[in-house]
RNA sequence: GGGGCCGUAGCCCAACGGCAGAGGCACAUGGUUUAGGUCCAUGACAGUGUGGGUUCGAAUCCCACCGGCCCCA
């Protein structure tokens, strides 16, 4: 027998051949495209993936990511609903420049040269994408609304410029986020980042941290608990007092912030950053050279070397006095390097005998310990070790023999009424700072001018475009934006008063740019804003988010922050945008990241030509859970391949022995319970997002296909085409080609993207017996096969009845008897 | 140092507190085949990192330890 095209059951299955014609086929068909035709009913689902830098071509990572997220986009698809699955590039950003540094070009040539050649690859790789509302961050049609989003926060007060010590990165030249510093080093280069002190724009997120922290409620559940644990890790909100100390020669008090104004009593000194204004303005005259020598060390260390704690504790003293407000104690102030300049108010309480750090530090430089809780443990002043626990408060009048609870809220009280302190919250998120000083990222578009200050550009002067005239080493960095070498851009008349002013040089941090392209997605053509209200109401929030946990902090709480600002700002309506995340893992091998000095890398081309996009799509999901690393020299594409062709000879014989609409309750009813059953399973399996177990159920519903063509009915069985055909649609979730072909030698008319998820039939789902495990004591002594309704009395009578449990029993009488009907009887002896 | 996650056959991984094995890789055997390739079938392999505890019953819950990974220092 013969499909309409000539082809026979018995041809080779050539990945290449069935990629090159369905791709042609689908860019005709364009079955994904996001409906807006008003009568459109469907339920609206946005599935989305975190979207490509344009580094080169897609790589192993952006296969398996993209492979959940098209699994999952398909999934809704199938499922009849209006999905949104939408891609883009978020192509500003410093390879391009560094790259055109090199080349001597512009960094756009690179940039949307490496997005033409992810595009092709894109769909190759059959992404189920609706092409049409593709966007480019670095398109100034996208970037216009970034600088017009920078200017609404402007207003509001929650873009501002101010100078202090900020993260450099020597490397490339430019300040950092602190979200941006790993461990000390350059997110991006690896570069120990130094401090400098620099005036720069920043977004102030601090004053989301509460909601920031607050709205995480909503995302339980949805998001991996391990990420609302690093978002709350990273706000880091800390409760306790916000402590006046009154200090010589200086009129206003010391503000310190501590978790622990219990301890208040057992403060013996103050420590203040070197680096923070106020150790400049309080040191006395003859402890100046101390002081400068000390803060010369300090500056040359890294963060890394200063923060560690098994360097010895240095610091020098500022030859001054800070009074305690409790009891007007002199306490002598140092300034130390422990202390961070940014952190509270860049200046402690020192409490040694309660907080280690404090007491190394004592002990150093032979300062007092004193002991206000006592925990019951050894002396710190002999132990070296610092108390943190709990206990009774001693050597303090106002609280003594209160516990510590109970004591930080009576000494707060206490405070309060003196007015030398308050009950207050810190946090450890710092405002974004989002200015950078390289070229490839969005102008900020604020215009310095003598005489009216800072002035915004007006937004009918939107957008403020990159110069297209500097190229190569014109960017090469050189510790201010490249940008401020082109003279005509730079000067321009003051929009306020026309006299001649200068553009701000800087660009936006490029995690602007991903804060709210979710958004642009709705309505990625508009031009009265950023996005379309109306769509983003229609679309948002987002379904499924989908992308590395690289991004735990940087890009999803910047998000996040970004979303309830437009929510104040009456543009959305919710406040978290997205609904449920899921992080894939990493893909390696042998163990370890793949990377160019192991000479470990495995390229993503060469496996597709090798094995064929579906075996490398299906090897991914199959690979483990979503969430796990998939190592790459542990699993077999080939082994895939070979799963694909057995699933395309079920389509190819199945096509070849009957029909389509063939009456499937005539079929094999065994294989029928088998295909329900399988319906049923890979539903809920795809739905609680545990594709690898999918995949292994829909191996067997081919298996038992095989077996019925075979062994059984034959392959002319409507059984048979209902399992293929169910079998067709359920894999296109991961094998869009394979499966494409196979619809189309069943008989039907393309795309199988859109034949619909099959319907489990209740009747077929229904067992007729089930296996009663009955244990004796625990341990399998015998099995009965059962009616699955049958009730816990009968079961019971019917296992107390078996032959092999009674010789068990020994003829007494069972102590219990546990009946989970109707799989299980345990029967405890007497 | 603090917090979190994870340890199941040689390997990747399944298992509502209820028979430790669904699926795959690799291996072995048989059949098909010109073929050691393909395809089909069959088989062997662990008692769940270690030690306690809770329970009629623990891979699953609790505690400690060992090992690995992640986040914050």
């Amino acid at each position: 027998m013969t499909a309409v095209d000539g082809s026979s059951a018995a041809d080779p299955f050539d990945p290449r051949t069935v990629q090159d014609k369905w791709q042609a086929a689908w860019a005709e068909l364009n079955p994904f495209r996001a409906s807006e035709e008003p009568g459109d009913d469907r339920p609206r689902t946005y599935i989305l993936d975190m979207f490509p830098y344009p580094s080169g071509d897609l790589h192993m990572g952006h296969a398996e990511a993209f492979a959940i997220g098209d699994a999952v986009a398909r999934y809704w698809f199938q499922r009849g609903h209006n999905v949104l699955h939408p891609i883009g590039w978020d192509s500003f950003g410093l390879p391009a420049e560094n790259a055109a540094i090199r080349a001597g070009t512009h960094p756009s040539e690179w940039t949307y040269s490496n997005i033409d050649t992810q595009a092709a690859s894109f769909r190759r790789y059959a992404t189920s994408f609706d092409w049409s509302r593709r966007l480019h961050t670095s398109d100034p049609e996208y970037y216009h609304w970034n600088q017009w989003l920078f200017l609404r926060f402007y207003e509001r007060g929650l873009a501002y410029r101010k100078g202090g010590l900020v993260n450099w990165c020597p490397n490339d030249q430019t300040v950092l986020a602190n979200e941006q510093v790993i461990a000390g080093r350059c997110e991006r280069c690896g570069y120990e980042v130094v401090r400098r002190s620099l005036t720069q724009w920043y977004f102030k997120i601090t004053e989301y941290a509460d909601r920031l922290l607050e709205d995480m409620k909503q995302l339980e559940g949805g998001w991996p608990e391990r990420v609302l644990l690093m978002q709350r890790n990273w706000i880091g909100r800390s409760t306790g007092a916000d402590v006046a100390f009154a200090i010589e020669a200086r009129d206003e008090p010391v503000h310190v912030f501590t978790t622990r104004p219990d301890t208040l009593y057992g403060a013996t000194f103050m420590v203040v950053a070197p680096d923070a204004a106020l150790a400049e303005e309080i040191c006395a005259p003859e402890q100046r050279e101390a002081f400068e020598a000390y803060k010369a060390e300090v500056a040359r260390l890294s963060d890394i070397e200063r923060q560690s704690t098994e360097k010895e504790k240095s610091g020098v003293f500022l030859g001054r006095y800070a009074l305690n407000p409790v009891n007007g104690e002199r306490i002598p102030v140092w300034a130390a390097d422990y202390v961070l300049a940014d952190y509270g108010h860049g200046a402690i309480m020192a409490v040694p005998a309660h907080d280690q750090r404090d007491l190394d530090f004592a002990r150093r430089f032979e300062l007092p310990v004193r002991v206000v809780v006592d925990t019951g443990e050894a002396d710190p002043t002999d132990s070296g070790v610092a108390t943190t626990g709990d206990g009774m408060l001693v050597n303090s009048p106002a609280i003594d023999g209160l516990n510590k609870g109970d004591a930080i809220a009576k000494i707060i009280e206490v405070l309060e009424e003196r007015g030398t302190g308050t009950g207050a919250v810190n946090y450890r998120l710092r405002d974004w700072l989002l200015s950078r000083q390289r070229f490839w990222g969005t102008p900020i578009p604020i215009i310095h001018c003598e005489a009216c200050g800072e002035v915004p550009v007006p937004d009918d002067q939107l957008p403020v475009t990159l110069p297209e005239d500097l190229r190569g080493a014109d960017l090469a960095p050189k510790g201010e934006s490249p940008l401020a070498a082109a003279k005509s851009w730079v000067n321009v008349d003051c929009p306020k008063c026309g006299g001649p002013a200068k553009r701000d040089t800087d660009t936006m941090d490029t995690f602007v740019d991903s804060s709210w392209y979710y958004l642009r997605y709705c309505s990625p053509h508009f031009t009265g804003g950023p996005f379309d209200e109306a769509e983003v109401a229609k679309w948002g929030p987002i379904d499924q988010y989908v992308g590395g946990v690289e991004h735990a902090i940087l890009h999803l709480l910047y998000s996040r922050f970004f979303t309830k600002v437009l929510y104040d700002m009456g543009m959305v309506s919710f406040t978290e945008p997205f609904t449920r995340l899921l992080n894939q893992g990493q893909v390696i091998n042998q163990g370890k990241a793949m990377s160019k000095s192991l000479g470990n890398g495995v390229d993503l081309g060469a496996e597709i030509d090798a094995h064929g996009v579906d075996a490398v799509r299906l090897t991914m999901i199959f690979a483990g859970p979503p969430e796990d690393d998939i190592d790459w020299a542990d699993v077999s594409p080939a082994a895939s391949a070979k799963f694909l062709g057995r699933a395309f000879r079920v389509f190819a014989e199945a096509g070849a022995g009957s029909a389509p609409g063939v009456d499937f309750a005539a079929g094999d009813v065994e294989l029928r319970k088998v295909t329900h059953r399988t319906i049923d399973e890979v539903t809920r399996l795809v739905e609680g997002q545990r594709f690898n177990v999918a995949v292994a159920r829909l191996m067997e519903l081919t298996s038992a296909a095989r077996r019925a063509i075979d062994a059984g009915p034959g392959a002319g069985d409507p059984a048979v085409r209902e399992a293929a055909e169910a079998l067709a649609v359920m894999l296109s979730m991961y094998a869009p080609y394979t499966t494409e072909e196979g619809w189309h030698r069943l008989g039907h008319e393309p795309s199988v993207a859109r034949a619909g998820w099959p319907v489990a039939s209740p009747e077929l789902l229904v067992r007729e017996s089930v296996t009663c495990v009955v244990q004796v004591a625990g341990k399998v002594r015998d099995r009965l096969e059962v009616p699955p309704d049958i009730a816990d009395a009968d079961l019971e009578a019917l296992a107390l009845a078996s032959e092999k449990v009674q010789g068990y029993l020994n003829g007494a009488p069972p102590r219990k008897v546990i009946v989970r009907a109707p799989k299980l009887v345990n029967i405890v002896p007497g």
